[in-house]
DNA sequence: CGGTTTAGTAAGTAAATGTTTACTTTTTGA
DNA sequence: TCAAAAAGTAAACATTTACTTACTAAACCG
């Protein structure tokens, strides 16, 4: 049952259950809080087989932090924003972002852990610096273009506006416990995340579309 | 020259330095992370003494996030915005707000590793609970005039608006240490954050505004 | 086959870590 | 003044924890 047609060994390989164990146990946890005895034991096996295939707990947590990242690089490879008319584009930007890190909260909380300590473990990683993100560049040209068409608001720079984008559609998840607790409200609803949504996607269009027209002082 | 002029205990009582540098290990390291060795050593004391003042490695965590929780709590309470107009008020809180994590980044980094522990210690607490932000309720009153007045959009609810606020003027800050390195560049320095303020100034602005006659459709 | 490399197991080790015990010193208040 | 309470010290305790040693079984390949 839980060996291959043609060997005793069981079907999944070691080192892919020790994986996904310490990605359950990472997320759950972080990499301070991780316990390498509930890693063995939920991939059944043993301490000595971590050590043989990631080089100890830091090898381990940086193979789980890297296979997460490039992840979402290959997900934004999928998705065409270039071809879109640019504040179409770029909303189809904010959708993906928004859908990918609700569906993909483990991410968040890699990424989170991985900045309470510093980035001392992603600034180890030969992989991370070279897969820097497609994205930027899509997002230049369509600024680019919509801002020589005159319907994009003029000056905005690509980095700060993808900061902007994630810091709206991953805040409110990775600080989800808290807010929840502090406002005494569930924040992790289907109805609270449609409601931010709609909210954060008007607050994006009114931001980049260009009011020729500045208002000269606010009415009130 | 280390006592008190009536005694010969030190000057800052034990308690009050095993607080100090618990919020310097807890702020460095997360609560997983934080070593009651170090802290003992930098308040010059020992072990048993943050048992006997705090009960525990969790009862100094929770004394020190209560302490940090209260701190910005007060600050809201000194910045008046309600007596001004309502997007001046919004836009003044929105200053507040980025100048507050600025220069408290020990509080956002208590924040964060409080939703790695799935808010666990912040739920325990007696205090938290009952120092609701009284941010909330101005901003309640500064929609409500502006609506009325017709200068500020219709509809925006007051828990998603600071769920925003504060999400693009803590996020670039929490997560500093990650997106530094993945685009290699300096997140923290001053310019960066002087633009990324005044781009997200922009933001704001554009969403609260009232654009009563609304785009028919994007230009392109 | 047969010898080498790779994968795996069981048990153990040394160090770290949160916590406590036993005891001393200082402060306080009747 | 003096006993009781509070504050503090030193040392050790019981686990936990990351990691290793010694050994066995399976896979690979000429």
């Amino acid at each position: 049952m839980t060996t291959d047609k043609t060997s005793s060994r069981p079907k999944v390989s070691t080192e892919e259950r020790i994986r996904a164990a310490a990605h359950q146990e990472f997320v759950a946890h972080g990499f301070a809080g991780a316990r390498i005895e509930r890693i063995v034991k939920r991939a059944k096996t043993n301490p000595r087989m971590i050590y043989h295939h990631f080089g100890g707990k830091s090898g381990l947590y940086l193979a789980v932090l890297e296979g997460s990242l490039s992840g979402l690089r290959e997900r934004e490879m999928l998705v065409d924003f270039a071809h879109e008319p640019p504040i179409a584009g770029l909303l189809k930007l904010f959708d993906f972002l928004n859908e990918h890190f609700r569906r993909t909260p483990d991410l968040v909380r890699l990424l989170t852990n991985e900045n309470i300590e510093r980035a001392r473990h992603m600034k180890e990683s030969q992989v991370i610096g070279k897969m820097s993100s497609p994205v930027l560049e899509q997002i230049g040209v369509l600024l680019n273009r919509g801002e020589k068409a005159g319907c994009i608001r003029p000056g905005i720079d690509p980095l700060v506006l993808y900061v902007q984008l994630v810091a709206l559609t991953q805040f409110h998840i990775s600080n989800m416990h808290t807010l929840s607790t502090i406002f005494a409200i569930d924040i992790s609803s289907e109805e609270w995340r449609d409601k931010h949504k709609e909210a954060t996607r008007a607050m994006i269009l009114a931001y980049l579309e260009n009011d020729s027209a500045p208002s000269n002082e606010h009415l009130c």
